[in-house]
Order: C-alpha cells, then structure tokens, then sequence
DNA sequence: TTGCCTTTTTGGTATATACCAGATAGATTT
DNA sequence: AAATCTATCTGGTATATACCAAAAAGGCAA
C-alpha cells in the first residue's frame, strides 16, 4: 500500500499512542487498568499486530503501561517517591507515608567478596560476606529487588534475623550500629530476563539502578545494597546544599 | 521451521546479543564504534531482519548501544558521572575532571509562568520568565538537553547575556546571585521525538529526566531546570547525611 | 576545489503469517 | 466443593516482504 502515511502525517503507530495516552490521561483507563490486547487494537485501528506491538511498547518506554509476561499490559501507577537524601530505609518512609510496602525475602546466601564488592567496603578480596535478596512489593505488585552485602564478621547470625523489615533498624536494634553516610550512584539500565521473572514483568523493561554503600558513624562502610527499579514507578529526590 | 528455538535454547535474538556483547566488552568494538547494520548480522546469523533488529534494540536497551537515526547503530561511551550533592553546575565541574563539555543553544524565549513552575519558583502564575534551551555535548556527542526557567524581574537582561557558560557562575558575577541548594527529582522515561532529533538519536530512546530547584542563601528558588539525559549516558551519584 | 547528481546503505514503517507457551476462565468430572 | 480438563486469551519468537526517507559515498562536471 503506497498511500500510508505518506505527506507528513504521523505515523500509525504514533496516532495509536496517542489514542491510548489520552484514555490513560483522562481516567478512561485508570491504573493497573488492561490495555487492549495486541490482536484487539490490530482490529480495532486496522493494522497489523506488529504495528500495535510497536504502540504498546512505546507507551512502555514512555512510562505510562508495564507488560506482565503474557497476561497483557497495563497501566502504570504513579510513581513512588524516594528522598534518598533523607532515608537509606524506603520501607519505613513509605510507611509513615501511608504507603505499605510489602518485603519479601527471595534469597540468603555466604559468599566471598569479589574485588568490586571488597573495594567498596574496604575489606579484603574473599572477606566472608552475607548477602540476600528482597522483593519490595506494594499492593500486590512488584517495584524493586534489592541485593545487600553486608560483613559477615560484624554482623554474626545476621541471616537468621526476620530479614522482612528494614535492615538500618535491625541493624540498629540488634548490632548497634548505626548508618550515617550513604553514597549513592544511580543510572538507568535494562533489566536482565532473570530480574525481570522475579518482579513479574518482560525482559529487556527499562529499570534505574540504584547502589548504595553505606556507613557507621566512623565512617566505616558496612553494608553494600543494589536495587534495581521498574523504571517507570521510581522518582529519587535529593537536596543537593551548596558549600563553596 | 517447527524445530527452531525449541528445548529450552535461549532465543535466537538472545544469542546474537550475547555475541555483540562479548565483542563489546573485550574491546572488538571500541566506543562509538559502528556495530553491524541489521542486514549485516541478518545475513551473518541466517535470521530475518526483524530479529536481528530486536537483538539491536535490547542492546540499546540495556545502555550498551545507541542508535542515530538513519545512520547506523554504535557503542556507548562510559558514562558520565554527575555528583548531584556537590555540583549545581556540571559543566564547571566536568571541566575540573578533565573532561571537556560543550554547550549549544538552541533557543531563548520570554514567556509566563505556568501553574506548575509557578508553584516551584513560588511566584504568581503569569509571572515573567527567562526561558533557555542548551544542548550540552562532549567530543561532539549529544548528552542531554536542558531548560532553565529564570524569574525575569530579578535578572534583566539575562538572555542579552552568553549563555554558552554556566549559569550558576553567571548569575554569581553579573546578578551578586548565590546559588545554595539544589531540590532535585531524577526518573525515568523515554525522550520524546523533538527532544530526539536534537540529541541526534532515534525516538523513543530511553532517557533519564533530571528537574532542579535552584534556590539562594536566603532560601529564595529563582531557577528551574530541566535535563533530559540520554539514559545511557548518565551515572548520577549522591551522599546522604542521615540525621536520624 | 567546489558543487551537484546518482547510487548505495541505513534504519523506519508497515503488512501478513505462523507457531509456541504461559495464563486464565469456564465447563466438566470426580 | 475440589480437582481436572479444555478451549481461549495473552504476549513471545520468528520469517519474508515491501517501500520510504534520510544519510553517506562515489563519481562527475564546472
């Protein structure tokens, strides 16, 4: 057909999009609502699937709908918002917020620290580390995993403490050491098929990672955690002060 | 063909993803390096175009790869490392880590104040403001693009002056005007297609929105920017102080 | 050297088709 | 009521094809 979207108009996929984000905007489609299937809009806009493929994925990378491994797609959330300048534990802020987060524990393991890991908390290559992994979950669906890495030393019989809490009190309560500084790095990546079966969703979906070391009040680093984000349900805040 | 991709092999487009990985990663394909055009790897690896295609996109997708838009696809540059607690202005200190960053502008407009950078500069919706759009570039590369809304009344003549520098220096020298704190929000969506064609990158590229309150010793916000950064380009980093 | 034109290459858009595999809902059986 | 089966829905993977438009490269003429 040599006629489509020939004399600059848009092109089909886009008129979608548009078609789509309006109903999203306008409360047609609230969150978590379905968005029409693949093969639905193919009929209803009289293009191929592939077209309407492209359309859907654009409103992924956009933001506005998730995908969940062959349920369908649909709407994104508002975003939770994360002062990390403020909290190193989201947990307990996203709960004085009147927002539960849910923490599930996926695994617990004794490893020995690799060279990445060992610089960061300035121990020794093959210094015994615990290590587990949480999903952070609110209402039912997944936000973000989180990996952390503590010294196994100076946490004894850490991995056996009820690990679905906020890890900076029972680190407090327990071990009385107390995090004060968190150096923080954050940078947007895809998220690995792997990731992406622990939170529910399709592989290759945009994520923003988040590192943080974070240390006593000597300054000592203890703890390294590694969160990995559903990119379009995070928003970090931070308040930069200005010495010079 | 029935007999493709059955017992539990990874995916074709998998496979050639881990392939132009490892060619990545070992130095095969330096920097900026022009990978294989999709009918190039099409041919090499006996698949169709369209998954050579969405082998490419996954390597975009995960930062490793960028796409210009009717030129070919290329290796992403490390990335660049912004301190979002230290700096206001980047440029100033990019330039200190030896790193050189090129500022271009692209347009310089009066307009009034909406409801929404009303409410963040704390001013009357109406109000009068300085408005500027820079494409900031390194080594001729496209990194982000970013708009500062300023209130007029308090920096007149701001546009007659050269904006190619940074504004926190600027307004520092010519206004007596101290930039103090930052109030940053950082996530994540796609660069729109006008945003796109200025970053040289093909539409729907997942990026990274950066917004920031500038306000003065007294507390005063008088700037708003704006930064939509190629997502694969940026590592934004920042140090917490937790107060308990 | 400069400017122009043509050819080639590149990704962008779009269709039509096919089969697979996980998820789900409804009907049926126990 | 609980378990199971089954048809149907979903997106996931994959092929083959077509034409378009921007970009780049090459050749040619002024």
């Amino acid at each position: 057909m040599s006629s489509s979207q020939s004399l600059a108009a848009s092109p089909r996929y886009r008129q979608i999009i548009d078609h789509l984000r309006s109903d999203i905007a306008d409360g047609t489609l609230p969150a978590h609502a379905a968005l029409p299937s693949e093969r639905v809009i193919a009929e209803a806009h009289s293009v191929s699937r592939m077209t309407a493929r492209r359309a859907l994925e654009a409103l992924e990378a956009e933001g506005l709908a998730y995908a969940e491994n062959r349920r369908g797609r649909f709407v994104s959330p508002p975003r939770l918002k994360y002062d990390i300048s403020r909290t190193v534990s989201l947990a307990a802020r996203a709960q004085s917020e009147g927002m539960h987060l849910d923490i599930e524990v996926l695994d617990t393991r004794e490893v020995a620290a690799d060279a990445r890991i060992a610089a960061m908390l300035q121990v020794q290559k093959g210094e015994a580390l615990f290590e587990y992994t949480r999903l952070f979950t609110s209402d039912g669906h997944a936000i973000f995993i989180e990996t952390e890495s503590i010294i196994a030393r100076r946490f004894p019989e850490m991995l056996e403490q009820d690990l679905r809490q906020s890890t900076t009190k029972l680190l407090e309560q327990v071990y009385n050491t107390h995090a004060r500084t968190g150096d923080i790095t954050i940078r947007m990546r895809a998220v690995h098929p792997e990731e992406a079966e622990c939170l529910g969703i399709a592989a290759n979906h945009p994520g923003i990672e988040l590192e943080q070391i974070i240390s006593d009040e000597f300054g000592m680093p203890f703890c390294v955690g590694n969160q990995i984000w559903r990119g379009e349900l995070a928003a970090f805040s931070a308040r930069a002060i200005l010495g010079q």
